[in-house]
DNA sequence: ATATTTTTGTAATAATCATTACAAAAATTA
DNA sequence: TAATTTTTGTAATGATTATTACAAAAATAT
């Protein structure tokens, strides 16, 4: 026997709740705000996620992973990955005010959860590294193509961009500026050469 | 008449409260760790502090400001202040564990206080534009000497080496590991060349 | 239609939150 | 020493926190 049949889509469900800890981070949001954003009470809300509050942010952080991992297949098919990983820096500085804002949530979380939730903080870094290594597979396939004239170790180079990345989006907040944004990551990608 | 005098020294307190901040954030720290840290009952916290948390975080990023601004002067008696700053940059690599996973207070509050404090965000904004104007004066100046050989503008060089401290300030975490950041930091300094 | 199963909404819980009230304590000055 | 002033510690406040308990509702299967 079946039994009443689930209303709320779980991954919109977790959706809705990524939007407010993206803005408001962990700490910040509490189960009302979550209640409110995904439109369930208590009562559906611990049924669904009986981890409450921490199991719908580690949910929040694999869909994240899930969208990376997304990108990393289109990067594959694509002709010139290297050029798709520039874009994806460019395009950066087109995003508007709001998205300036929020910066990247695995960042956020790397920043604010090191002495307040270390699982949830290693799951974040752990994430990160799955970009670094894929900007490093990248560039080595590049530099042996020629796309790519740096001659530096791949690995360094690779952990370069994420740290360009993590330092835009700290800077986009700074300034959510399209002009001064474009200037500074073409700075940025300039040492690919 | 001048009835009991103060026990607590505010500037020693404001410092303990800074350390309980940079490590868990606003959100996150409760007055009852400010209380433990600074040993101080709610009685004298919020006699000494009438704005209670907020009041308090918002003089421990002064605090910060003030550290800064003693760099400062030292960078302007320096016989070389962009060698100081590349000194800066490559101290960071030999931290220790625990203060890498602290990372910087100031960037921390940029990422996590947009949506939840304004005001304390956009105080935080203001002392990393301080310090970019910093790092943008004193490129310019070791431009026109010939210490910088990169024609680039010096506000979007300084721009560059704020960015580079913002991610500096995450993947420290992701790697707290001396040789990894040294690498690093060489690769982002390697653009003033 | 009735039994069964699961979800849902509401109310209750207990803990913790930031803040206030206030009397006792500790100092100075007259 | 007595009056005055300010700090201090404790207790109380009311709000919000995350979580649980549970009955009503809604579906399916017999």
């Amino acid at each position: 026997m079946r039994g009443r049949p689930v209303t709320y889509d779980s991954d919109a469900v977790v959706l809705k709740a990524q939007e407010v800890f993206w803005e408001k981070g962990y700490s910040a949001t509490s189960l009302q705000d979550l209640q409110t954003a995904t439109q369930m009470g208590s009562g559906s809300l611990y049924n669904t996620f009986p981890g409450g509050k921490k199991e719908l942010f580690s949910k929040a952080l694999r869909q994240r992973r899930e969208a990376f991992q997304a990108f990393k297949r289109e990067l594959k098919q694509h002709a010139s990955p290297v050029d798709l990983i520039k874009d994806f820096f460019r395009s950066l500085a087109d995003a508007d005010e709001h998205t300036h804002l929020k910066g990247c949530i695995i960042a956020n979380t790397v920043t604010a959860l090191a002495f307040v939730d270390q699982e949830l903080e290693t799951e974040a870094v752990s994430i990160l590294k799955d970009v670094e290594r894929m900007f490093a597979e990248t560039i080595r396939e590049a530099q042996k193509s020629g796309a790519i004239a740096n001659p530096a170790d791949a690995a360094v180079l690779g952990r370069y961009l994420v740290t360009c990345w993590n330092g835009l989006n700290v800077t986009r907040r700074m300034y959510p500026d399209k002009e001064k944004l474009k200037e500074l990551i073409e700075m940025q990608l300039s040492i690919l050469q």
